[in-house]
RNA sequence: GGGAAGAUACCGAAGCGGUCAAACGGGGCAGACUGUAAAUCUGUUGGCUCAGCCUUCGUAGGUUCGAAUCCUGCUCUUCCCA
């Protein structure tokens, strides 16, 4: 894998860059939309590809370990030809699953021990095991296992949690480094930087996962019940140290303000579920600022649910989407989460051109303005 | 024509003398959702000058300190027998 930094803001931290992975190119900043079973929840790969035009997407270790398995992603020969897309995929390490799952899981220093949330079965996630399911499935870019901690976790706990995350960190490159890919092409390993929202523990953290050459560098443990302004805060403090020629992923974020704000910060790489379950949720988003589908002034408004969007799926009226969501069809949260992927892919998109063109700051203040409005 | 059961808030349906402006479900309205245990969850749903008051359980009377709950007439609905 490769990257390629092509440009950086003036009076920012934003770039923009190109990524180069054995399934085709990335150029970023990128958002990727959350497959996290093996499918982006509603969405066909054709449309996600030619019409959403999504470059990389998620899939997650914890859920396609427990179901279908991964002998049958094995047999399949991975991940890319089971759910057939065939650009670039990133799976998450269930680090985010022990951190979620609470009180059915026990972490020891071995690893992290868990029930199934489907059939109460016991578990075992490792560094080790966790490598080498990532390079069964198959995912270009694999994550190293970790604890993310809760946002308001106090300082002893977070830096025993980065402590043992660290370990851990040695263990998966151990693991990955000693390890071939499976099918052919090549894979790569991201560390992940937790410190919760303690300044010492994140630059602590970033001057460790600099010890291991690695392709890219993602930040975790944030979006997790921080206020937004630490979560700012510590992307800063992260990306201030980590190598410039290197992609940043900030993981799990967020809205369209926060993914603005994070490029502005130096982010390269986002994900988050919000496109695709608030969409089925019934909340849109917009260049013009966010709508809730549910509500009762757009059951008679035949205007297309969003005049500047670039999916085929805007030209749907407000009323129609509003008459399918409320009516529980299926098509409503398709339309929407197909809407808001489609959404996210632009504003990132369109953020990289106005990095490239120099005009990325006055464009994300403004942007910001109206994308908090509630139409 | 005879008999039986029943009429409760937007709909369905509990309640069968006081703790009932009335359970519960649906529908309506609004809110939440950030590395997906989520096509999920939460709140609200008679009115008002809102820690109180007013109107409401088919309808008109009655019994009672007190009635959605008991009694009588009427209206309507469903079922059974002719």
């Amino acid at each position: 894998m490769q990257f390629e930094l092509q440009k950086t803001a003036d009076n920012s931290r934003a770039r923009a860059g190109v990524l180069t992975t054995d399934h085709g190119t990335i150029e970023t900043p990128i958002f990727m939309p959350v497959g996290t079973a093996g499918s982006v929840k509603g969405i066909h790969t054709r449309d996600i590809k030619e019409d959403i035009k999504a470059e990389i997407i998620l899939g997650n270790t914890y859920h396609l370990y427990l179901r279908p398995g991964i002998d049958v992603i094995e047999k399949a020969g991975g991940l890319h030809k089971f759910n057939r897309w065939d650009k670039p995929i990133l799976t998450d390490s269930g680090g985010f699953q022990v951190f979620s799952l609470g009180d059915i899981r026990k972490l020891s220093e071995e690893g992290a021990r868990f029930q199934s949330h489907i059939d109460g079965s016991y578990h075992m996630f490792t560094p080790e095991n966790v490598m080498d399911i990532q390079r069964t499935i198959g995912a270009d870019i694999i994550m190293a296992f970790d604890e993310c901690t809760p946002g308001d976790a106090d300082y002893d706990y977070a830096k025993r949690s980065l402590e043992l995350t660290q370990r851990w960190l040695e263990r998966c490159f151990k693991q990955f480094n000693s390890t071939e890919p499976k099918y052919g092409y090549s894979q790569s390993l991201f560390p992940i930087v937790q410190g919760n929202t303690f300044t010492d523990l994140r630059k602590a953290a970033v001057a460790n996962v600099k010890n291991f050459d690695a392709d890219g560098y993602a930040i975790g443990g944030l979006s997790v019940g921080e206020t937004e302004q630490e979560m700012y805060e510590m992307t800063e403090v992260c990306t201030a140290d980590l190598p410039e020629n290197k992609p940043r992923y900030l993981m799990g974020v967020g809205t369209p303000v926060n993914i603005l704000e994070g490029i502005h910060r130096g982010i390269d790489m986002f994900d988050c579920v919000m496109p695709t379950r608030n969409g089925r949720n019934g909340m849109l988003f917009t260049s013009e600022g966010i709508l809730n589908m549910r509500n009762k002034k757009w059951e008679n408004d035949h205007s297309p649910i969003d005049e500047n969007g670039t999916s085929f799926v805007d030209q749907y009226s407000k009323a129609y989407l509003r008459h399918l969501i409320i009516s529980n069809e299926m098509l409503g949260a398709q339309i929407a989460s197909q809407h808001n992927l489609a959404f996210y892919l632009w504003l990132v998109k369109t953020a990289r051109e106005k990095i490239q063109s120099g005009e990325f700051v006055s464009w994300k203040n403004e942007m910001v303005l109206k994308l908090k409005q509630r139409l």
